[in-house]
DNA sequence: ATCAGAGTGTAGCCACGGCTACATTCTGTG
DNA sequence: CACAGAATGTAGCCGTGGCTACACTCTGAT
């Protein structure tokens, strides 16, 4: 995500066949390329998740590690130190043995973002009339699909 | 997700420490259970598109082939393959080799609810003011996450 | 100062969902 | 009827994100 350095498959838009002689349906180039779409989103909601867990917990506990990280996210330790190095890799953080873990600048960027839009989505969907429980665990997995552009429509829509 | 044997991970809800003497913030019990479900629903979002698709093509072609799947997805037809397999394995299908994918009852009537949350949720997004193909795109994703609660509020709100 | 218990880290296993490369089977023309 | 080319299937590789088991390091009470 942060590095898009192939990022997962996503097939190449390109290599599409020369397309029927006759008008026999588009083919649909569209479609794949939806699915693509969703499918790299996906790939980065877990960092975004950790990223936005992490500065929480740098703000209300003064520090952030590995134990209170996978309490939270319902995991193991070693999970959670597993994705923290992943993290590292990403240049979203940074952390030394026994010492805790901190956000990279980029790290913090990220977070901000991903906390706005959690909070905007949650907002979107009580607007609606779905209700609280449901509002905020649906959001926590819709979040990490809502582009700009949709994002900024329920900006507006909120704003009414 | 149609056969919970264990599904994924998932943390027991339960193995939670006596939660300390005074009242020292709730321990966020709820909240590794959101991120658990959204891990689990994104677990059953791929079989959702393939069964989705496939049912798509039974009406549209009268049939579904392996590459005509693997080419809508925007994968590698092997990758297609292996997971019609997994399709079958989880009784949504059958096939047979050279003959093309099917869908058992199950995997029909799954079909048939995605369709309905599929253009569900795109209307929602267009009726608050998403641009046709932010919609159309970030649809692709979101409905995975959409619990029934929230559709249903959703179909409330569009009827208004 | 000790040391039990909590927290960390590492190793190794698994399933999923991508891919490429190669082998096999169908099928429509010629 | 042959057979080239398309479709299908198989094998084997990779990274992610789970897990358990075990080893190491800290730290707060005695
Ligand atoms: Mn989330
Ligand atoms: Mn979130
Ligand atoms: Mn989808
Ligand atoms: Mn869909």
């Amino acid at each position: 995500m942060v590095t898009p350095v192939r990022m997962m498959g996503m097939r190449a838009e390109s290599e599409r066949p020369p397309a029927g002689l006759a008008g026999e349906m588009p083919a649909e180039p569209t479609q794949a390329s939806r699915f693509g779409k969703a499918r790299s989103a996906q790939s980065g909601a877990l960092l975004e998740d950790y990223v936005e867990l992490i500065s929480d917990l740098l703000s209300s506990q003064g520090e952030a590690r590995p134990t209170d990280i996978a309490r939270r996210l319902g995991v193991s330790h070693a999970t959670a130190i597993k994705t923290i190095s992943r993290l590292k890799r990403e240049g979203l953080a940074e952390a030394r043995p026994y010492r805790g873990v901190f956000l990279t600048a980029a790290g913090e960027s990220l977070a901000g973002r991903v906390r706005t839009r959690h909070r905007l989505v949650v907002d979107l969907l009580l607007a609606v009339g779905v209700p609280r429980e449901a509002a905020e665990q649906d959001a926590e997995g819709i979040e990490h699909h809502v582009s700009d552009a949709t994002l900024a429509a329920f900006g507006r829509f909120l704003r009414r």
